[in-house]
DNA sequence: TAAACATATGAATGATTGTTCATGTATTAA
DNA sequence: TTAATACATGAACAATCATTCATATGTTTA
């Protein structure tokens, strides 16, 4: 049987049968992306502090910026990521504005990643 | 009592209690840090197909490339990048390296990241 | 030994991104 | 109505990053 070469790759492909089996695994690509747009988010650690900051409890953007120690433009730019991932969600008090957790799955996310950091 | 101005942020303290509170609670900075590093190998999708296939299982580079239709030489940057924060490892069998997941968390972490992204 | 092959890597480039600065909007208090 | 406050946002800039291209390394085969 001759081998097949694929434009992209320029070397022969060894193991055919893997790669046909794995492309049969693979969720659809619509959902890798959207898989690898939710870890960009997470890819932060200004965003990881703020989530970190949510879970202890509601917060206002003023005492997120002033518990970070950065501006409040900084903060809120960074919100409006959050709010757009929708891992937070917000209520208006008058002129105030109090974010938290949208979402109890960042938390089980952070967890496990912890485990894989603490190694 | 007089209010508190934080140098970095221009705002008034709203919840010091709060914000007091929240501040124990966080892990430490360095883990913040390498959580938002783990995070940040995981905001690409091409990363994320990578690791993905190799949940079906151990595949030499150029499958991989064949696989998603890419270069082998971006598949061997990733995998670099994947191998330096340990989500992957290697055997070398000849001239042909085979890499394979290192670690079950992966699995793990993407299948929280799914449900969030499948609402 | 020379050629072929699988993989790795350095440099360059275009694209993306986090923060800052300046300013705008909305709400409250004087 | 005016001033003050909390927050949002657009533009700009520096930094980071994914991919490509060219080439290097190491292994096998002829």
């Amino acid at each position: 049987m001759k081998k097949n070469k694929i434009e992209t790759c320029n070397c022969t492909i060894i193991h055919e049968d893997l790669v046909n089996k794995a492309r049969e695994n693979m969720p659809p690509e619509e959902q890798l992306y959207d898989l690898a747009e939710l870890f960009k988010v997470f890819g932060d650690s200004t965003r990881i502090r703020i989530l970190y900051a949510l879970s202890s409890s509601s917060m206002c953007v003023c005492d997120i910026a002033a518990l970070l120690g950065m501006t409040q433009s900084a903060i809120s730019h960074q919100l409006r990521v959050l709010k757009q991932a929708k891992l937070v969600k917000y209520r208006k008090e008058g002129k105030v504005v109090y974010y938290s957790l949208a979402d109890d799955h960042v938390n089980q996310i952070f967890a496990q990643g912890l485990e894989h950091v603490r190694e």
